[in-house]
DNA sequence: CTCTTCTTTTGACTGATTCAAGAAAAGGAG
DNA sequence: CTCCTTTTCTTGAATCAGTCAAAAGAAGAG
C-alpha cells in the first residue's frame, strides 16, 4: 500500500511536478494493476470528483513517458496500466473475459532481455502475451 | 501470388461462402502482410470500387474467426492482418515508424508452442512482440 | 511573493470500429 | 434452371477510446 508521501517522492524522483491528479492517478494504478483509463478515471474521481478525463489521460501519458507506469495493450482490448515496471514481466490474458494476470519471465534473459537483431531491426525489448482461459472461464467451459 | 481459384478454394475449405468482398479482402491481405483495415479497404477498392467499409470489416472478422487470417495489434497501433497463420511466428515493431516485420520463433517449442499453466490459466498461445528500431530509423538516428 | 512554466479544465473533435435495418446474393433443394 | 432460406452486403448512424486546442489555474524556482 503506497502512502501519498511515497507517491510524491516517486514523482519528484523522475522530475515531475506533484499535482493532485498525478498523485491520484498513480495511486489508482498502483491499487488496480492492469486497469484501463476508464477505470482509473472512476477510481480517481472517488477521491477527486472534479478531475477531468483529460487530466487522467495526460497523467497516464506523462507517467508512462517517465517510466513510472507501464502501458500494455493486448489485441482487442483498450490500453491497460500498471506500476510494476522494469522487471520485464509478461501477461496472460483470458480469451473469454479479458482478465489479465502477471507472468514472471520464465524464459530467462536469453530471450527476453538481451538485445538482438532481426531483419536489420535493433531490438531492445521482448514483450510476451500468453493467451488462454482464466480459472473461472475454464471451469465454466467444462460444465454442461 | 495467390490465384483467385486458390483463394476461393481456401474459403470453401473452411466452410465460408465465396463472395466478391471476401475474395478481394483475402487477396489484399495476402498481398500486403500486416496491413491495417484502412489499407485493406483501399486495396480492395482498387478492384471493387463500390465495396463498403463494413463489408471489409465483416470479411476480416469472418476470415480471422475461420483462422484464414490472423489479427495482431501492437500497443498504440490499429489492428493488422496477415495470411501467415498456424506457424506461431512473431513480430518486431519499429518504435519510431511502426513498421512491422516477421520473426521466426527462435525460442522454440518450449516457450511458444507448449501449453502450460500460470495462475490457474490454461495457456494455449504465446505471442511475442519485439520492440526496437527498423534499419531506416536506426540509420536516421545515428546521423547528426 | 512573483514570475515563468507547466498542468488542468472545458468542450469540441477525430478515427477506428460497431450497430442495425433492409436489400442483395450465395448456394442447396427441387 | 428456379425457388427458397440463410447469409452477406449496403447504408447511414452511432459508439468508443483517445486527442486537440484555448484559456484558466497551480507548482515551484528565485
Ligand atoms: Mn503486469
Ligand atoms: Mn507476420
Ligand atoms: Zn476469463
Ligand atoms: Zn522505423
Amino acid at each position: 500500500m503506497d502512502t501519498n508521501e511515497q507517491i510524491e517522492r516517486a514523482l519528484r524522483e523522475v522530475g515531475l511536478r506533484v499535482t493532485r491528479p498525478r498523485v491520484a492517478v498513480l495511486a489508482a494504478v498502483a491499487a488496480h494493476p492492469h486497469a484501463d483509463a476508464g477505470t482509473v478515471l472512476a477510481v480517481v474521481r472517488e477521491g477527486l470528483p472534479e478531475v477531468s478525463h483529460q487530466a487522467v489521460y495526460d497523467s497516464l501519458h506523462t507517467l508512462a513517458d517517465a517510466g513510472v507506469v507501464r502501458c500494455i495493450q493486448p489485441t482487442g482490448a483498450t490500453a491497460r496500466y500498471e506500476t510494476r515496471v522494469g522487471d520485464n514481466h509478461h501477461h496472460v490474458v483470458c480469451r473469454k473475459c479479458g482478465d489479465i494476470a502477471d507472468v514472471d519471465c520464465a524464459v530467462g534473459e536469453a530471450a527476453c532481455l538481451t538485445a538482438s537483431h532481426d531483419h536489420g531491426f535493433t531490438i531492445d525489448e521482448a514483450e510476451v502475451t500468453y493467451w488462454g482461459l482464466c480459472p473461472r472461464c475454464s471451469a465454466a467451459r467444462s460444465e454442461p
